[in-house]
DNA sequence: CTAAATATGTTCCGATCGGTACAGAACGAA
DNA sequence: TTCGTTCTGTACCGATCGGAACATATTTAG
């Protein structure tokens, strides 16, 4: 919205959105909302303050531009597991991409919706909803995939899609509080294991 | 530390320690150190800066305080859960408890460990530290219970004790996002059924 | 009664917060 | 050139933060 360029008019800018909208993100992702200040920010993209808020806004819709960037990349994880064939397959790439993300060392511990906004100041409520909103949609796109598996016959007809999905995401969730604390990923492999063995048969 | 009465010598205070204790613990719990003010605190245990800080020593101070409390009260059932015959009844009676204490009408929603500190300021990493490191003994003591199940054959000898306290905890870190977020008791039971279904037969 | 000790309420401090005013710099159009 | 437009950098704003200064009130010890 606020990012694009509308003409050719006026001074040019001299940094590249897309690049200081990573770094940002990174910063958010490794600090939380909060815990991030509009000088860690500018110094981590590398633009003045007012750069910031000419091309983003300011920093709540800068938040959400980074919390859009992550759901596209690191965090896309969780849509490409819900393209395998079956559920348990679905299961797995969702919590092992989730355990991929969250560990990666070039890369903040944990999950931004995790670290950026679980617990935020009374006035940045909206931040948190947004992060809240964003995890259910997650688990709503879960549901209906295992809803659809159901109908596939690749779950049991007596299997709860609402519940998998809610199961899911308390194991990712749970496991990118780990990681925030220092969780390794091979630790956090063997719960995936230990999860998927409470998993319905084919 | 702070909160004792070394003699009976000069004025007496005014306020019950235990009370005032017990009402900043349930503003922390709702929402976290860094969105909780002084003037947050002081209102709701109904005392002035001042003698918070007599009595408390700072901000720091009190939220450890309260986190100790937290889990001497509501987070006890992580100790009481320990004392079941069978590893299978530690495991339901901890997600259990897990639940009931963050779904409770009359309390915050969440864990205070999730809720209080994942994200903070840089400056407060100590704070993060701490409530991680309660998270870490907690699973520590999990472990040790799970080793002595196995060794009294309760689990399978083949079982990896550190890997179920590991999957305990991320399962109840995250129910407790998920609490966070609005989910129901009647739902996380479910999820806790689910969970379960991982647990290795004894 | 006096002195020491502790608690209380008011007031203020320096630092930091997110956000902005303003002037100058770099562009295209005329 | 000159103007309108847009970006950049500095310097600053009011609000809020955690914390402390200070005077006052209330207790016990002597």
């Amino acid at each position: 919205m606020a990012g694009d360029r509308r003409t050719t008019v006026g001074r040019p800018r001299e940094f590249e959105t897309d690049e200081a909208l990573e770094r940002a993100m990174r910063v958010f992702w490794a600090q939380g909302y909060d815990g991030t200040n509009l000088t860690d920010l500018t110094t981590a993209m590398g633009i003045t303050r007012t750069s910031l808020y000419a091309a983003f806004g300011n920093k709540e819709a800068l938040f959400r531009k980074a919390l859009q960037r992550y759901s596209a990349g690191p965090g896309s994880y969780g849509s490409w597991a819900l393209q395998e064939p079956t559920a348990r397959e679905v299961a797995a790439a969702f919590l092992r991409g989730g355990v991929e993300t969250t560990t990666r060392p070039d890369r903040p511990a944990g999950c931004l919706s995790v670290q950026g906004a679980l617990a935020v100041a009374p006035q940045n409520r909206p931040v948190a909803d947004a992060v809240s909103d964003w995890r259910d949609d997650a688990r709503a796109r879960l549901t209906e995939r295992f809803a659809l598996a159901r109908d596939e016959g690749d779950l049991p007809a007596s299997s709860d899609p609402a519940l998998l999905a809610r199961y899911l995401m308390v194991v990712s969730t749970g496991m990118a509080v780990q990681a925030a604390g220092g969780a390794g990923r091979e630790e956090l492999h063997r719960v995936v294991d230990a999860a998927l063995a409470a998993w319905p048969p084919a």
